[in-house]
DNA sequence: TTGAAAGCGATACCAT
DNA sequence: ATGGTATCGCTTTCAA
């Protein structure tokens, strides 16, 4: 093997012009074959020796160096969760990645749990995507929206709760949420409201918008609003069942049906009759709302498809002057059951 | 600005030269100091005007240049899953994402939805990721990971369920979950057990081991094991607990705990006691089994963390052939509670 | 201590 | 119809 200079388990990594010599051509002649170049025609016998070539030698295109050269990607960068987020937002980056796949865009989420807003924005823009879109897991700031875009993003995209300066806000406004529920309560006769808040790093930006929101409609109604922490175990919702008595509360509205689901059996053991003593209302609308005795009412999210949200995207990406800064993304509505 | 002969919106990437030419060096020089070369000196001054100008211009290293001269990359590619696949793997990635990066990798979740086995291996491969950790999502075959490792991955570790020819093997034997839930049922004396097998797409992966394994039990002992498909919605769920007296079942295994829930709700509908008439088992000790009523039975299972599988995947950059084939990342145990 | 220049892999212009 | 070659941004060897 005089060819092999390397140890023979670790052989090259076969290149275009590997490819080329071995099928007799130029390494633009593989290039023009293996792209289809329109603008070039290459003969049948010498594209199908190219083809043959490629596949013996199991040649796959160098991403960093074709984009190198073209002076920009196909990628578009969603920043990762920290948390599970539920099924809802599953569904939705499934459909969105599997849409901007279909646009030829090559799909990369990025986990940035540890790492702040800036940090995040430059290490995302190292990678010099296209566009980016945020559920708004990390703090973008207006810094960060810069970073990117001096990086080359045509698109910065926020579905984020909060607004952030710079990027193009597709709103998916949390407070929605929680106002709805609240106004359910309200309308059921509900005056006294407890607002149950994760206590999870990561749910903050979603929980704090869905708490301001049932404020804001509590307030409008004249209605009281008592935030209440509770972390994701048994205990936390042992004691606050423990401490329901001394709150005086008629009714509470919690971050989703999974909170819900976790006070309602604390409260039912503590002897606290649902609905008579304390309304409950959840959010998202998840399956096991309807298998809760009582059936538990909740808040019915209907989220934009994925395949809408990519054609925003590429549009973004051809023409960023020309699409809005806000668009609504998100409908809610209150769906009662038999636990208000 | 007669500087920019671009629309002064799409000002150019600034790029090290750029930043050279503002601090008045060479490239060369930039380079040494952004990267802090430890084999070269510069003096206190330049280092100050090189990084004061790469602020100034928002300089960030394109990542795509620096790997392709560098002929390798440090980016570890994760295929995210098709479906929510429950907590314990979020958490997982979670933590194998946080302590890679603090390996000083860049770790990248591809989506691969709607791509085959083999299609997906070459996307991924011309990203020429040094290292790609499957859980399974995707049908990697053995030809995928010789595209792979075509491509300069060092490393292409498989979590699946199923073993991959030429791919390090760091099983997850998802049959061992069934296994360890039919002992326990056949422990408790029930020797007609029904397997609930979601038909969700995408969880197959999953299901088909854990129910490979339920079987497996079931045949050891002397018992039945009869696969029940079930989709997740009420409606299906109360299709099969109506057809549940001609089953003649005295327990029932579900995939995981939410199915569990969704069918003893069913069950309990129609009158079935559990665990009385009927035991069920579920899977991946959830919160929700804890908040059941009768309390759901459940295998919980230990995994490793995600520090651990880092390390492993480190190991296997390092030094491709020093790592075992084979590791065994899981342990499960049958948790009794009041619905068995 | 700093700079000049080669070269990583792919593409597209300009010749032939 | 095909080939030669400059180029993208960055790192690193060698020279000064």
């Amino acid at each position: 093997m005089s060819q092999t200079p390397r140890h023979s388990t670790e052989r090259a990594v076969p290149t275009s012009a590997d490819v080329a010599r071995l099928a007799g051509v130029s390494r633009a002649t593989v290039s023009y074959v293996l792209n289809n170049t329109a603008s070039v025609r290459i003969s049948e016998p010498t594209r199908h020796r190219v083809r043959a070539a490629a596949e013996e030698l199991g040649y796959v295109p160098h991403a960093a160096a074709r984009s190198l050269r073209a002076g920009h990607t196909r990628m578009v960068l969603l920043p990762t969760a920290t948390h599970p987020v539920g099924p809802l937002h599953h569904q939705f980056f499934g459909e969105l990645q599997w849409a901007l796949r279909r646009l030829d865009y090559t799909v990369v989420q990025y986990g940035s749990l540890g790492l702040d807003g800036d940090e995040a924005a430059r290490a995302w823009a190292e990678l010099r995507p296209v566009a980016v879109v945020s559920l708004g897991e990390v703090g973008l700031t207006a810094y960060g929206v810069e970073v990117l875009k001096r990086s080359g993003a045509k698109a910065v995209i926020s579905l984020a709760p909060r607004r952030v300066e710079g990027a193009r806000c597709l709103v998916m406004d949390q407070r929605e949420v929680g106002d709805c529920a609240v106004s359910h309560l309200v309308r059921r006769g509900r005056q006294a409201i407890g607002v149950v808040m994760p206590v999870e790093r990561g749910l903050e930006l979603f929980a704090e918008p869905r708490y301001e929101g049932a404020r804001r409609a509590a307030e409008r109604a004249g209605a009281r609003a008592v935030p209440l922490p509770l972390s994701y175990d048994e205990d936390a919702a042992a004691d606050l069942a423990a401490r329901w008595p001394q709150l005086g509360l008629d009714a509470v509205y919690t971050y989703n049906d999974d909170y819900a689901m976790l006070l309602m059996r604390a409260l039912q053991d503590r002897g606290v009759s649902i609905p008579d003593d304390t309304a409950v209302i959840g959010a998202d609308d998840l399956l096991l709302g309807r298998l809760l005795r009582p059936r538990l009412s909740t808040v019915h999210i209907d989220m934009t498809t994925g395949r809408h949200m990519a054609e925003l995207v590429d549009r973004a990406v051809r023409d960023p002057d020309r699409v809005p800064e806000r668009h609504d993304l998100m409908r809610v509505r209150a769906v009662q059951r038999d636990s208000t």
